[in-house]
DNA sequence: CGATGACTTGAGCACAGTCAAGTGCAGTGG
DNA sequence: CCACTGCACTTGACTGTGCTCAAGTCATCG
């Protein structure tokens, strides 16, 4: 299945894909026949630290996280790649190894273009290279905002960003936890007991109701973003 | 002395930029005569938050730091700028406004090309595109390792890696800390009188010396590193 | 020489991490 | 159909790192 042209997964890929919107009709069938998809099961790894990076990869259908090992050990996630979304920072400018895993969370499609004949592509698609910088750019001043957030907040008030955040991605006030407790907390530097503890306190706080497990509503959105 | 083409500081600024190297001769003219340069003295805002974000501001000399105002009021340092460096993620991808500071440290002189030019320069010169997606390639990595840093180590430890960087760019042992403690705080996110008392620590189990209140000298590098 | 700002040091406290025991649920096999 | 296993999660008790507040020292500069 993989790398052959114009079949159907790739040209999803080229649609979704914010970055190749906007360019000639041209240019997106040069770009979808560069690139080759594969399918990987839920828990399968995409790519792992120590892999030559040599490769943007673009989720076409599914979910898949992505994190690095600190020094000590620790997890810390970095992302979560939706549909349509891609990964590539370090892919994309040198050949330098991987520093982060991906890992599907559920069943997903991705596509991937090879370094080389992107960069190509980019030399001769002055408008691809554009969306590539200002997404870049976009991706940029998000980290910078997690970084910050990370740094200053607490726990509870990044826990409760977090919580409107994913509302506010699903367009629901109601919504199941798209994540396990355990990678939450990786996300937000934190531990599984100590986001189960404050989940609780949410609750009590009568910011959110704990309809079960995984499934969360929001009762007062202005109160959950002041918290401290 | 602003807005002349090919003055002595501008000249100075094409040359200093990673991302205008490898450009060809007249791409380099080009960009010369797109920039206009400025002088800050130490304290001076660059820019504020809430400016509008529309010009890529390289430092041709001197030094500047970059921090955002969580929305607790802290503050949280995101990098320092170096002869050379350059910010602008989000003042070339989109009309939004700044969402972060640039404050001159000494005496600073800075080069600035408006966000429209650069735009139209990356769509004739594909090298400086690539080198544009390169360079913010890079940046992302360091980013991520940043926020993973800072999610999963103790402070000592990043004070530890934080001396350790500054050593390693300034190519010597011993050395001046090139910020006050109270910024070094806060690119670490802790505050002035822990960086204090971890100081204290380190310089007690023999990995540094305090030679002065701001003069350092790195004892043993590999204790250092692995400071938990 | 006094004033200002940077830094240090100390005491107390709170947030969140660790460890440990227990609960609930899903899948497996008898 | 139910017991068993494994895993995610919860809850509790304890501890420690690092923050806050406050007082004091030191250096620089007018």
């Amino acid at each position: 299945m993989a790398h052959l042209a114009h079949n159907h997964t790739a040209e999803d890929c080229v649609e979704l894909v914010t970055i190749f919107q906007s360019l000639s009709k041209e240019d997106t069938k040069t770009v979808a026949s560069l690139v080759s998809d594969k399918h990987y099961q839920s828990g399968e790894y995409i790519y792992q630290a120590g892999n030559s990076a040599d490769a943007l990869t673009i989720v076409a259908h599914g979910q898949a996280k992505v994190f690095q090992i600190a020094t000590n050990g620790k997890e810390q996630m970095l992302r979560i790649l939706q549909t349509g979304d891609f990964d590539g920072e370090a892919a994309l400018f040198s050949n330098k190894d991987r520093t982060s895993f991906a890992q599907a969370l559920m069943d997903t499609d991705v596509c991937q273009i090879k370094r080389s004949d992107f960069q190509k592509l980019m030399k001769t698609s002055p408008e691809l290279a554009v969306n590539m910088v200002n997404a870049f750019g976009q991706r940029i001043v998000q980290l910078e905002q997690q970084t910050t957030e990370a740094a200053t907040s607490s726990i509870e008030s990044r826990l409760a960003s977090y919580l409107l955040e994913t509302s506010a991605g699903l367009k629901k006030e109601q919504f199941e936890l798209p994540l396990k407790k355990k990678d939450i907390a990786t996300y937000l530097g934190t531990t599984p007991e100590t986001i189960s503890r404050k989940l609780s306190s949410l609750a009590k706080d009568e910011l959110i109701e704990k309809k079960s497990n995984t499934l969360i509503k929001i009762l007062d959105a202005d109160g959950l973003a002041m918290v401290e």
